[in-house]
RNA sequence: GCCGCUGUGGCGGAAUUGGCAGACGCACUUGACUCAAAAUCAAGCGGGUAACACCGUGCCGGUUCGAGUCCGGCCAGCGGCACCA
């Protein structure tokens, strides 16, 4: 068919060949014309949407915020595994209005940031050009998929009066201490040519462009985003999300308790704090290392050592983060001084080693070769004792070749905690160290704050002003936006600096405070910035005075359903946690977190799970597809492909079945609607099952067993119109009603033919009564020993006895042993038991 | 290395609380219609057998009248974290 198409296709009026085919009568039916019918409702609904606006909201009725993650908008457009996303929230959406929600289901542009400035740079057009024309052709796409969008309530991130508000939270967190200057070796991706956030680097990759990641000290704004890590970690608890992405955010934050001991310098007046999560193993510690960038690591060093530490020390800074990781083997240098254990005063030795994060933590731990597998490797490679704290079963190891990392055993070679359980005194050890007066409890996380800073042009301007004599000086925040000054080079220089330093009238400004010439911040925000709070301004985006406005806030958000992929987990997921709480807390909403319930949706790929990409060529484009196929065909199929959590390979041909199952639809319609036929009894249970079945399964989300289960009732329905004739007026309304949230068009031409004049979106969802899907005769399975012998049909309300007698003279050849047990599940099986 | 997920026909995938494994669809085969093809309709489609039997949900074992599903032990693939002390 397609290649038909395709060779018509090369007449110029090929379009016009098949439209007229298709139109054609054959017979007295009208054949299913997806053209035609999509056409005709697109233009319906243009003048009478199906959703009312927020104005014309009565306010009584319940409201359902639906959202799915907004695009960037990329030159290369859609391809089918977007499609996905926006359908499954769509799907959702229209269930919920058929349902008597109100609905919210808006669309956005997250088109500040990398892709969209790398997309210009690459065309040689400046971005807001590109993003422009992108996002008016994504936009055509988009609304190729005829979802509930209401554009009235658009926001794109790179309008002035949308990242006004972005560049407000800024001031708004400097305000508050939460968002500081810092100079230090961060995440630098030479390729971008910018400064990275921890999140943002993927196995030592920039997750963008895969470029290896380097360190480069740059002064950079940071957030202060740990001050909110317990909360971000307690609040996940009342989140109705996967539990694969609660995870996944645990992990990250990665609390641990444990105890921070302070061991004095042998001979100097100093002490080197530590952090431990092992407390109770505090007697087993027989030397301890600094990371080589920690403060007191040059100082260490003895005559000896000296050159040997400082070689160590300039040649760890050159390492990347990818060798730093991918060092198999440990590395250390000793500095020549030793630490004094304070709890039992046993000089240590200091080493210094890269294994150990200068930003973790307090930069220095105690080793405990005996119970840690690294301080193990490392104490067999520099012959560093090793002494055993913990007894597994009862005694110590001999010839230890691996450390014993539980924390089960008995405390042994510890002074007065011999005797101890391990796993008891690792609770208290930190107590007791506090009660000592050497070290004190603590906790300390994974998580860092953010580097919030680019050194690109496409972003929001950080709206600072660095005065000489008031220091950092926010912009006031009457004044915002402060506008992204157009510039002629807007590629990224690589030298640490943006693009934007060199506009020298831009740069050069007032001291908003005391007045004396100054200049402003000239680094630009991540494209993190907009998408944290977008969600936000949705309901409210024509507010010029407010955010939001807390009348709003308070009756449409949070939202309640939010879709998108998992890769999002730990960046924009958290991110939008992170700001949520923090309007929360200066009082502009009164909630704190954005996103009730989460749904990840898998990915699409194309053959192999090969993810789709226009340098691999195997990007599969909607719009072929909406136009031989339809719209309606293309959003079942893309639930048909997979469970919508898993990822799913394109395969083309797959959609002809759910097109033919339309066809068989339609032409089952045509067949019916005309004879005024009355339902049987089977026409009438088969409704109410089909309502329950279809209802469930979209209740748990199964989308590809719903539309599956479509195909199952047109099959039955045709068998039984081979029989009668046709189907019934209320199970074809019924279906219409079942059908609309999936092929929305359809449903409305389906819903006309059978008479009615209004949209089928205010029809109401189905209701089924269980009795009525009761049927009298069941088939049940006959066993021997759990293999079925025979299938007999009796009554549902069968008595056991009944049953067993009935299934026994269908199998009473095969009744050759001694009975010893006979097994009736009601409705389900019978199982006889032989010897 | 640690954590998580997933293993079912040629393929995508179905199987409430354990109860006829393979629904639904794709591909394929055959037949009808057609001069022919496409479309459509009808039949078939895990392996095995002439037909039964029998064997089949990654592998080994267990619980049970009965296991894709529960338990124990492995194997493979994918994903997350990756020296976080």
């Amino acid at each position: 068919m397609l290649s038909v198409r395709s060779w018509l296709r090369s007449f110029s009026d090929a379009d016009e060949i098949m439209e007229s085919e298709e139109m054609s009568i054959m017979g007295t039916k009208i054949v299913y014309n997806h053209r035609a019918i999509e056409k005709k409702w697109r233009e319906k609904w243009e003048e009478n949407p199906v959703n009312p606006k927020v104005d014309d909201n009565g306010k009584k009725k319940p409201k359902y915020y639906c959202l799915d993650m907004f695009p960037y908008p990329s030159g290369n457009g859609l391809h089918v595994g977007h499609w996905r996303g926006y359908v499954i929230s769509d799907v959702w959406s229209r269930y919920k209005l058929q349902q008597g929600y109100y609905i919210i289901h808006p669309m956005g542009w997250d088109a500040f940031g990398l892709p969209a400035e790398n997309y210009a740079i690459k065309m040689g057009v400046h971005p807001a050009k590109s993003t422009a024309e992108n996002v008016a052709n994504i936009k055509r796409q988009i609304n190729d998929i005829a979802a509930l969008y209401d554009w009235d309530m658009e926001v794109n991130t790179t309008d002035p009066n949308f990242y006004k508000w972005t560049q407000w939270i800024f001031v708004k967190m400097f305000k508050a201490g939460l968002a500081y200057e810092k100079e230090f070796p961060i995440n630098w991706c030479p390729s971008c040519k910018t400064g990275l956030a921890n999140e943002e680097v993927v196995n030592g990759k920039c997750e963008r462009c895969g470029a290896e990641v380097t360190k480069k000290n740059l002064r950079q704004w940071m957030l202060r985003i740990t001050k909110y890590a317990d909360r971000l970690l307690n609040d996940l608890d009342k989140l109705d999300w996967p539990e694969k992405v609660k995870k996944m955010q645990t992990d990250w934050i990665g609390k641990s308790y444990g105890a921070e001991v302070d061991f004095p310098v042998d001979g100097r007046n100093e002490k080197i704090t530590v952090y431990t999560t092992r407390p109770d193993t505090l007697y087993g510690a027989t030397f301890m290392v600094l990371a080589p960038e920690h403060e007191l690591a040059k100082s260490l060093a003895t005559d000896e050592t000296r050159d040997a530490v400082e070689k160590y020390i300039y040649d760890s800074s050159m390492k990347s983060n990818v060798d730093r990781m991918q060092d198999k083997e440990k590395t250390g240098v000793f500095t020549g001084s030793y630490a004094i254990n304070p709890l039992n005063g046993a000089k240590v030795p200091i080493w210094l080693s890269d294994y150990v994060l200068a930003d973790y933590g307090t930069g220095a731990i105690m080793c405990v070769p005996a119970h840690d597998d690294r301080d193990f490797e490392f104490a067999t490679k520099f012959n560093i004792p090793i002494i055993q704290v913990i007894a597994k079963d009862g005694k110590e190891i001999e010839n230890m070749t691996e450390a014993y990392t539980d924390a089960s055993g008995t405390m042994i070679n510890s002074g007065e905690w011999n005797g101890m359980e391990s796993a008891v005194l690792k609770k208290e050890a930190p107590h007791i160290i506090e009660e000592k007066g050497i070290g004190r409890a603590t906790v300390n996380y994974k998580l860092r704050d953010w580097v919030f800073s680019r050194q690109r042009y496409w972003g929001e301007p950080i709206p600072i002003v660095h005065c000489p004599d008031c220091g950092c000086v926010p912009v006031p925040e009457e004044e915002l936006p402060l506008r992204l000054p157009d510039v002629e080079s807007y590629e990224p220089t690589g030298t640490g600096e943006s693009p934007l330093a060199a506009i020298d009238e831009w740069v050069n400004c007032k001291c908003p405070k005391c007045g004396k010439p100054a200049k402003r911040e000239t680094n630009t925000m991540p494209q993190w910035a907009g998408s944290s709070w977008y969600f936000l301004r949705y309901v409210d985006n024509h507010n010029d005075k407010e955010l939001v406005s807390r009348e709003k806030a308070d009756e449409y958000l949070p939202v309640d359903m939010y879709i998108g992929g998992v890769e999002h987990a730990v960046l924009h997921l958290l991110y939008s946690r992170f700001y949520t709480k923090f309007l929360y807390d200066i009082g502009v909403i009164d909630f704190d977190e954005p996103f009730h319930k989460l749904f990840n949706q898998g990915m699409i790929t194309g053959k192999n799970g090969i993810k789709m990409s226009k340098s691999k060529g195997n990007v599969v484009s909607p719009d072929d597809l909406v136009r031989d196929y339809g719209c309606d065909s293309l959003r079942m199929y893309e639930l048909f492909v997979g469970p919508p959590e898993l990822d799913a390979e394109w395969d083309d041909r797959g959609i002809d079945g759910v097109n033919r199952f339309l066809k068989r639809l339609w032409n089952l319609l045509m067949d019916s609607k005309d004879q005024d036929i009355q339902p049987t009894k089977e026409m009438i249970r088969l409704r109410h099952k089909m309502v329950y079945d279809i209802t469930t399964r979209l209740e748990s989300f199964s989308l590809n067993t719903v539309i599956s289960g479509f195909m199952e009732y047109n099959n039955k329905l045709i068998e039984l119109a081979k029989k009668t004739g046709g189907i019934d007026k209320e199970t074809l309304e019924t279906i219409a009603v079942l059908i609309s949230p999936f092929a929305p068009h359809f449903a409305e031409e389906m819903w006309e033919q059978l008479g009615h004049t209004e949209t089928v979106f205010k029809a109401g969802w189905p209701t089924y009564d269980e009795n009525e899907m009761k049927e009298d005769e069941i088939q049940i399975p006959v066993q021997i020993n759990g293999k079925t012998r025979a299938v007999i049909s009796i009554s549902a309300e069968a008595s056991k006895e009944d049953a067993i007698a009935a299934g026994k003279e269908a199998i009473a050849d095969k009744l050759t042993g001694n009975v010893i047990k006979e097994i009736y599940v009601p409705k389900k099986i019978i199982n006889i038991v032989m010897k």
